[in-house]
RNA sequence: GGAGUGGUAGUUCAGUUGGUUAGAACGCCUGCCUGUCACGCAGGAGGUCGCGGGUUCGAGUCCCGUCCAUUCCGCCA
């Protein structure tokens, strides 16, 4: 037997109990005589203590031992000296007097050290991924994934909902993100792709009657990686029939807050409950359709000065049919010339051409552009914006997406310099309305904003034919503290309505066909009103745990180039292996 | 694909104007130490300064190229 108990377990009710412990040597400290170990394993530390004035053996043996060796040991369960408690552990009443001992195996030393949490490149962890995963905040913050998903599945399963697995190998669309291919043997030249979300699997489930269908699902998307992105990331896919939106925001609603209050009980929320906001709202007031909206900063709309403004960035602007907004800075008049310059580097990074603004002093208003403008326009100003002394007031004069990229940014560094933000507070809120499409930049046409199955509002059906760039759509995300961590959608389930979106999107009938074909086909033999959310259950367990990274809550990620650094993936493969898929090589100069 | 930052001991970093034998902390090794818990004390080992080229009497330091890591932009329905 290698344990009776575990490191974490045993307490003075065991006192004088015979126990055998199994674990790694944590760390060691050598009195010469006396000689301490904490021994650890998943569950916590236990000092076991090596005394050879009774038993010699074990002792010597332990003379021997480094760090991270495997243990097996056994002993008398006795109290520590008065005064020589340690609080800090679970186990820090009681030690072990070991009377066996058993080197149950060796260890190399690590590369970094397993009981500090000290700054190690990313590279030498994701290299020893099994020793980082060792390391006290990696270990928690797995156990805290694993803890949220079990609540998940739990609250899943009591409210009716049927965990379905939907295949890894399925068909490519040409639309949307990069997909991982997987070449086909049996059919050389044809490929299967790897799911980037099982979104049309979902919709053909509630086609079949399943009513109401979740999976913890794992995705992929061959895109190029970011702090919150991976190429293969897990998703909360749920999918539910005779539903609106509201039954998915309350069902979302109920679980969010069920896995803070239990899971997360010392972590503030913003709103009790969570506030609704359209995409043209958090448009207007952030420049984002993810704003973190624990702090205000809220951009106010000026614009209303700019038609004869003799200052040429506003009158320009609005002549050309963009917007001036402003940000007051409550006591931002200190800001110096290098904190203003680089916010306006931040501004001008996000395509911005300049960063306007003007600082309250005791004097009054005072600015570089103040010569620029009437006295009626900065009375405007000051009134809208509300501006009092020692206040510094920002603006940003250009068309409305890029007063709302830079804008966006500037606020947010605003955020992070004045640090406006509790780590421990959660903002969550809904933002809905989303537009159905939005002109890609690359080509100028019109594609769908979440995907081509996404329902119109009714009341803007008919915009699809006479303005669909103004047509809004029954999508919803759910945002947190500036991260999107959900989104869906309610769905199409009627042809003609899939027709004129189709129509909208300049899809051909046969493109249709070729693309779509199976899901058109399953919609005619009635499909249900349904509709659904996933969540990207990774970023959510990153915010819950402050961590910065979506690296730091998945077990073994891809690095920065998508290689995994650990199994040495991607690699080649056997040229026969290679070719009996019909692939040949072609090497790069 | 583009931009920023970085690459010096096992790890995290410092390294002045280009100048003797490249340093610190932690880790590691040896010895001492019977109440520590980041134990302590004494000693020691450990370096192709990412790689290649150049400038120079002399390069960790300057220049050019290149590779790698990371952050951001593009991309991510």
């Amino acid at each position: 037997m290698y344990r009776t108990h575990n490191c974490n377990q045993l307490n003075l009710k065991n006192k004088g109990e015979n126990v055998t412990l199994s674990g790694w040597v944590h760390r060691r400290r050598d009195h010469g005589g006396l000689i301490f170990i904490d021994l650890r394993d998943r569950y916590g530390l236990t000092q076991i203590v090596f005394d050879p004035t009774d038993f010699q053996n074990a002792h010597q043996i332990a003379e021997g031992v480094r760090s991270e060796y495997v243990l097996k040991v056994q002993g008398t369960v006795r109290s520590r000296l008065a005064g020589a408690e340690n609080k800090e552990l679970a186990t820090g009443e009681i030690e072990i007097l070991v009377e066996d001992i058993e080197i149950l195996n060796t260890a190399l030393t690590p590369p970094f050290e397993i009981d500090q949490d000290k700054k190690v490149s990313e590279e030498v962890r994701l290299s020893y991924r099994y020793l980082d995963l060792r390391r006290e905040r990696m270990k928690n913050n797995i156990l805290m994934r694993h803890k949220i998903i079990k609540m998940i599945r739990d609250f899943m399963v009591e409210k009716d909902f049927v965990e379905v697995e939907t295949p890894i190998l399925i068909k490519g669309t040409p639309e949307g993100s990069r997909e991982y291919l997987v070449p086909s043997r049996l059919y050389t030249g044809d490929f299967y792709v790897l799911p980037q979300s099982p979104q049309q699997l979902k919709q053909l489930l509630m086609v079949a009657g399943m009513d109401k269908y979740f999976q913890i699902a794992r995705c992929f998307r061959d895109e190029d990686q970011r702090g919150d992105r991976q190429p293969e990331f897990t998703q909360l896919d749920v999918e539910m029939s005779f539903v609106e939106q509201e039954d998915v925001i309350e069902w979302t609603d109920q679980l969010l807050k069920k896995i803070i209050a239990e899971l997360y009980p010392h972590k503030k929320m913003k709103f009790n409950d969570f506030p609704r906001m359209t995409y043209l709202e958090a448009m207007n007031k952030y420049g984002s359709d993810k704003p973190d909206v624990r702090f205000g900063l809220e951009f106010i709309d000026v614009s209303e000065i700019g038609e004869k403004s003799s200052f040429q960035v506003f009158q320009k602007a609005v002549e050309n049919g963009g917007v001036i907004k402003a940000i007051r800075v409550p006591n931002g008049a200190d800001f110096s010339r290098k904190d203003i310059d680089e916010l306006t580097r931040i501004a001008t990074d996000n395509g911005a051409k300049g960063l306007a603004y003007i600082t309250m002093t005791d004097e009054g208003p005072k600015s570089p552009i103040l010569k620029f403008l009437s006295e009626e326009e900065i009375k405007i100003i000051l009134e809208k914006t509300k501006a009092q002394k020692s206040d510094i007031i920002f603006f940003g004069a250009d068309s409305f997406q890029t007063v709302c990229e830079s804008l966006d940014k500037v606020r947010l560094a605003l955020r992070d310099k004045l640090e406006l933000v509790d780590d421990d507070e959660l903002a969550f809120l809904w933002i809905t309305d989303f537009p159905m499409f939005e002109i890609s930049k690359e080509t100028g046409e019109l594609s769908a904003c979440h995907h081509p199955f996404t329902r119109p509002k009714s009341e803007d059906i008919e915009l699809l034919k006479t303005n669909p760039v103004k047509a809004r759509s029954v999508a919803y995300d759910i945002v947190c503290n500036g991260s999107e961590i959900g989104g869906g959608s309610m769905r199409i389930h009627e042809k003609e309505l899939q027709a004129q979106v189709f129509d909208a999107l300049n899809i051909t009938k046969e493109d249709a066909e070729q693309r779509f074909g199976h899901m058109l086909k399953a919609f005619e033999y009635g499909a249900p009103p349904h509709g659904g959310i996933a969540w990207g259950l990774d970023r959510l367990v990153m915010i819950l745990q402050n961590e910065l990274n979506i690296r730091e809550v998945i077990p073994f990620p891809k690095d920065q180039k998508a290689k995994d650094l650990m199994l040495g993936a991607p690699s080649p493969m056997p040229t026969e292996q290679v070719e009996e898929l019909g692939i040949k090589i072609i090497e790069e100069d």
